[in-house]
DNA sequence: CGTGTTTGACCTGCGC
DNA sequence: GCGCAGGTCAAACACG
């Protein structure tokens, strides 16, 4: 029982890693399109693009209700009941602790009234002595809170358009980098708790290096809803990755990294001090800063342990992903392009600005992919022959190796001393 | 006038 | 306690 449940487990990971390389490509692949686009009107609908059949899901008239969260995908039933007033001081539901698929998952219903200050610290409560000593009953909030996803895209744009809105609330100069880095938080909702960081990489000026941290609040629009499920697909891997295995494995405190092997985007998950962070890499072009600390790496300590998987290629689960990709590359017109890594000097210029339609395309296509139920029925279709068959190892080499440069939507940063 | 950015001040954790 | 570094706040400002 025990160790099926791990295989069990194993495979979910492994789906779930391969649920978020292509989800990776989504976003990719919409950066390019908005790079291509440039146009920053066409990126101002949001929430009514893919007009086709989910606005009368998520958005109905406008107002945000607060449905449920995003996090990763498998059976996140949409639970839509709790009108929960989302007015101003709403903080009936913070960050709660998403269906996660731990082990332990049975405190249901952790958020007892208590109605102290803590859940929407973000909200200026600072009157109140912030950061009570909270209990570990919240630690998987507060870990979520803490874990953090970040993304390397190669962008001339100061911030790549992941679909939300951000305002920026700050700005500093790191230390060992000449570039400052920027703090952003999401203004979609009303207290959404998530932000990020965006920071310029110090070697390859490039690269962009954006931080996501946090969970919303509130529904998505497809196009972000790309990048924030492969945000929160990320963390929930590194979470459960080093909360079931990682007992003898990572410790927290040991700085250890893991590759994972499952898609070129380097996923590089380090349980380093004090955030655990996976850093999902876009470039393809593995800057030494990324090798520079290989204490320990060994792939997929969350997989299966050493179980026999003999490795079936016949697995159905690459063709899924093959087919959405090339679906995806169909739809939008664009093809994965294959090898980049001879532009990391000279990065792409913009190409010429395509119709707007493009981006509802894509959108849609984004859409299509997140919320088909083919591509649900597929992917359960892959787990249970992966749970029948026994042979998971589906080494999708998924070449991404698109760039994510696009321009500057809707809010125009021009603090960045890019030439320095 | 509402919204978002800028930017110096402020806060907090950490190492010495 | 002090200094540093990361992170946040908020008044002032810019912009439509
Ligand atoms: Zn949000």
């Amino acid at each position: 029982m025990n160790a099926e449940n791990q295989k069990l487990r194993g495979m979910l990971n492994q789906v779930t890693n391969n649920y978020s390389s292509l989800q990776m490509h989504l976003v990719t692949l919409m950066q390019q399109q908005s790079q291509q686009n440039r146009g920053a009107e066409s990126l101002q609908e949001h929430g009514t693009v893919g007009g086709k059949s989910d606005e009368k899901k998520h958005e109905v008239a406008g107002a945000v209700v607060p449905r449920q969260f995003i996090d990763l995908g498998p059976t996140a039933t949409a639970d839509t009941d709790e009108p929960s007033q989302s007015s101003s001081e709403e903080r009936t539901r913070d960050l709660s602790g998403s269906p996660q698929n731990h082990q332990e998952n049975g405190k249901g219903a952790g958020r007892e009234e208590s109605p102290e200050s803590e859940t929407q610290g973000w909200v200026q409560n600072k009157a109140s002595k912030l950061s009570p000593p909270k209990t570990i009953d919240q630690s998987a909030e507060a870990t979520m809170r803490k874990a953090r996803v970040s993304v390397r895209a190669r962008s001339e744009a100061p911030m790549i358009t992941d679909g939300c809105q951000w305002r920026k609330y700050g700005q500093k100069m790191a230390k060992g980098n000449p570039c400052p880095r920027a703090y952003y938080r999401c203004t979609m909702a009303v207290g959404c708790p998530v932000r990020k960081q965006v920071q310029r990489c110090a070697e390859d000026r490039t690269i962009l290096i954006t931080t996501y941290e946090g969970t919303h609040n509130h529904p998505l629009p497809p196009a972000a809803m790309a990048m924030a499920s492969t945000t929160s697909a990320a963390a929930n891997m590194l979470l459960s990755g080093s909360m079931s295995s990682a007992d003898g494995l990572m410790n927290p405190n040991f700085l250890a990294r893991t590759i994972l092997p499952c898609s070129s985007n380097m996923a590089t998950i380090s349980a380093s001090a004090p955030f655990p962070t996976v850093t999902l890499d876009l470039t393809h072009t593995p800057s030494p800063l990324q090798f520079q600390r290989p204490t320990s790496q060994f792939p997929v300590p969350f997989a299966a342990p050493a179980q026999s998987f003999p490795s079936a290629q016949t697995s159905p689960l690459p063709q899924v992903f093959s087919q959405a990709l090339y679906n995806q590359s169909k739809f939008s017109g664009l093809q994965l392009s294959q090898d980049m890594e001879s532009a990391h000097q000279a990065p792409p210029i913009l190409q010429q600005p395509q119709p707007a339609s493009l981006a509802d395309t894509v959108s849609a296509a984004t859409a299509a992919i997140t919320a088909d139920p083919n591509f649900t029925a597929a992917l359960a279709a892959a787990i249970t022959s992966i749970i029948g068959g026994g042979s998971a190892h589906p080494n999708t080499t998924i070449n991404s190796t698109a760039n994510a440069t696009n321009s500057s939507n809707t809010n125009k940063i021009s603090s960045f001393p890019t030439g320095n």
